[in-house]
DNA sequence: AGCATAAATAATAA
DNA sequence: TTATTATTTATGCT
């Protein structure tokens, strides 16, 4: 074709160009040897097929984070409805979501209770490691997450340096802890038996 | 008991009541000649067959006023499909919304356009890009915000004006705010475990 | 019956 | 991805 030939500075392993475009920018129906087509037609079915479940978007990534290890967010759940991912991490997520929606289906036609089951509480197997805590260090963590929820960089920079931590660390401590809590309130007002 | 008497105006007894209790209120499947089953049966097809063609519910309302005569705002709408109505009321919207959403799947079938011209909605509502607010108009809202956090539509006015953003933009912001404000008092008030 | 808006959900800037 | 803005749904009120 009529390319550039693009350098890349920044990858020494991809062949392809660091910013490739997302599937919803693209025109054409295949890229790099993936059908662009069969993608676009999985993910409105997809999201009918959630929507058919009652399920948010929320909960799918919730739901496959348990089943599939590393953390779906909602946010990529949303990207990938709206295709607004590149090729090759549709190319990647694809079966992830087809195998997951296939047994939420199956279990949502034997019985509202069983789809429950699956998405709910299941004890997660291949959570990542987890940093451990001292008790010092939680201790105060706690007494400046009471103070503020939403430290400044600053904060969570002198903090991790108190502390001995590396500095994303303690700012995962605080998304974390704030994700915690949200979910015990809801969870609370929602009355869980 | 020794229950603290509410203020509630509703009544307890439904002696001469004027207001008949909901459909999801009631138990009985047969209330006045009217098959509750077959009703809540439809509303919950009803809501699965919206969600496949994509449509909210206020693009239903307002595509029903265009059919239908009268408007049927979103609150009608939703308020079917909870079931969050009298069994009359419900009998009466029920044939016009299986009539109507007959049409629209048939329309749908024959192509998108047919759809879209039959919903007389615009067809490609973009979603409005999310606005970045610079730190000084963060710090103004903010220092607003901690005054009054229910500013009046005058003050919104002001603000917007001030600040050089649409005025919707700065109503929005102390809807989300107060949002924020909310759970984080919940959370605090919860307590950290 | 329908507005206003709180709550829930989706989309997107960072 | 997270945190935050925008949209959709649900509900109190009259």
């Amino acid at each position: 074709g009529t390319q550039h030939s693009r350098s890349s500075p920044t990858s020494d392993f991809l062949a392809d160009s660091p910013n490739q475009p997302t599937i919803n920018q693209t025109n054409s129906n295949v890229v790099d040897g993936i059908n662009l087509d069969e993608i676009k037609e999985f993910a409105k079915a997809f999201k009918l097929r959630r929507l058919s479940l009652g399920l948010t978007q929320t909960q799918v990534g919730q739901a496959l984070s348990i089943t599939e290890g590393p953390a779906y967010s909602q946010s990529a759940i949303c990207r990938f409805e709206k295709l607004d991912i590149t090729p090759k991490s549709a190319q990647k997520i694809k079966p992830v979501l087809e195998m997951w929606m296939k047994e939420a289906e199956e279990r949502y036609k034997s019985g509202q209770n069983h789809l429950t089951e699956f998405i709910g509480v299941e004890p997660s197997k291949k959570r990542k490691r987890r940093t451990s805590f001292t008790p010092q260090a939680l201790e105060l963590l706690n007494a400046h997450f009471e103070r503020n929820t939403h430290p400044s960089g600053t904060e969570i920079t002198a903090l991790a340096h108190q502390l001995g931590y590396e500095r994303e660390v303690i700012r995962i401590w605080f998304c974390n802890k704030r994700q915690a809590l949200k979910n015990t309130v809801r969870m609370m007002s929602k009355g869980v038996a």
